[in-house]
DNA sequence: TCTGGGGTCCTAGGACCC
DNA sequence: TCTGGGGTCCTAGGACCC
């Protein structure tokens, strides 16, 4: 049976969650700013008509936004989180096998589905309706197609949301008027690559000589070209694998001097690291720990410095990683410093059960599992950072700037969207 | 003054081993 | 002057994605 996908994408995910919740924002142009409110990440059509920049500094656009009226917002990833559960329960309740691709896009297998494009038309409706979340669906018979597909029906608001291209003549059409840096996995360095030998189009990939590619491009490029041909080369994951590293790092609110502070901020992203390997059943061999001050300003002292460390044994206990990470910190700050931000990678993971203890390693400190269960399981009840270390304080000094935060209105009974009658 | 965060995959090159 | 061949592992860096 001919294997079919469809790519369910929120429409400008972060500002249509602000307008779910913010119903007079919907006449408005909207914006959302990164953390620290640092730059433009997501933008609705508006905003793009107006030639606001994917990525532009806040303060660059600042004044043309506050001209034309734009609603701008800080990030809000808690509401943001919320949202994207829902909509994913939605779709989960309507297609086959779903694989959700990140927090605004998902996979379905449709294959073997009767009409698929109409149950792509039933699942925008549901989600316009239900939860107020328009998107765009495309259809095709590789991942790639899909995308493309998806790509096709935001582009053009006559297709009602839903692209199928399944048909090859249909696919045809399409990959002569798509640029090919609108393909999944062309980037801006490969584009301006690929217009040196002479493509521009999706078509110009897909016909182009296969290993001519993977000499100039390597094997992503190869698989690319061929699914643009309808060669499937990428398929559905059931759920995401385990990954096989994990970061946390942040820019601080303000700039930092001293290495006290910076310990906090580290305490607080080992925090929360440790808290994404234990939801998926891994433990760290070793971590990696970076600090760097900022990298825009050519006139200040620059420093920039990582270290890696092995762990004494596997382990996801806070304490243990922590440890660790202030060690390491410790080796490679340089005091003169105006630091704007530092990292923590964990790495080596391994799966739970799946590693041979160490005879001789030091023995777990007593009922750490079960006293880093409890502490996941009441931060994920009462929010995060309800129960946390000593090292990471309540109100950080060199917490995140967002001025313009919306209402946690679906996850915090405090913050509820009020309604008059 | 002010420029995000968190990932993936691939490749090349060096160290090391037999 | 001449200096093997084949493999693994690790790391750094590039490119990409959302």
């Amino acid at each position: 049976m001919r294997q079919l996908y469809a790519l369910i994408d929120c429409n400008s995910f972060y500002c249509s969650c602000e307008r779910i919740c913010e119903p007079s924002l919907k006449r408005r142009p909207v914006v959302v700013l990164s953390n620290n409110d640092g730059c433009v990440i997501a933008r609705t059509s508006e905003a793009k008509a107006l030639g606001i920049a994917m990525g532009a500094p806040y303060f660059q656009v600042r004044g043309q936004l506050a001209q034309a009226g734009v609603a701008v917002r800080s990030s809000n990833y808690t509401l943001y989180a919320d949202i994207s559960n829902r909509v994913m329960r939605v779709i989960a309740s309507m297609m086959p096998a779903i694989e959700v691709y990140s927090i605004d896009e998902c996979w379905a297998d449709l294959t073997g589905v009767a009409d698929p494009e109409s149950l792509g038309r039933q699942a925008r409706a549901r989600l316009l309706q239900e939860i107020g979340m328009p998107v765009g669906v495309g259809i095709s018979t590789t991942k790639t197609l899909a995308k493309l597909a998806n790509w096709a029906a935001k582009k053009w608001p006559a297709t009602g949301g839903v692209v199928d291209l399944s048909e090859p003549a249909r696919q045809q059409k399409l990959l002569r008027i798509a640029p090919v840096s609108e393909v999944w996995g062309v980037g801006r360095r490969s584009a301006a690559k690929l217009a040196s030998l002479n493509i521009q189009t999706a078509w110009d990939l897909s016909q182009f000589d296969v290993p001519t590619l993977r000499k100039h491009f390597g094997v992503t490029m190869e698989r690319t070209a061929r699914e643009l041909n309808g060669v499937s080369c990428l398929s559905m994951h059931d759920g995401p694998p385990p990954k096989q590293a994990i970061c946390s790092s942040k820019m601080f609110g303000r700039k930092l001097h001293e290495i006290q502070p910076i310990c906090e901020a580290l305490a607080s992203y080992v925090s929360r690291a440790a808290e994404k390997l234990r939801s998926q059943a891994s433990l760290a061999g070793g971590l990696q720990v970076s600090l760097q001050t900022q990298i825009h300003n050519p006139d200040m002292p620059r420093y920039s410095n990582s270290i890696s460390v092995a762990l004494p044994t596997p382990t996801d206990d806070t304490r243990d990683l922590l440890k660790a990470a202030l060690e390491a910190l410790d080796q490679i700050y340089r005091p003169g410093y105006a630091y704007a931000k530092c990292a923590v990678l964990l790495m080596n993971l391994s799966q739970r059960g799946e590693v041979t203890v160490d005879l001789f390693a030091p023995a777990p400190k007593p009922g750490a599992d079960r006293l880093m269960q409890v502490m996941d399981e009441i931060n994920q009840k009462s929010g995060r950072g309800t129960l946390r270390l000593g090292r990471v304080p309540a109100l950080p000094g060199w917490g995140m700037r967002r001025d313009m935060l919306s209402q946690r209105a679906t996850t915090d009974w405090e913050e509820l969207i009020c309604v008059r009658g």
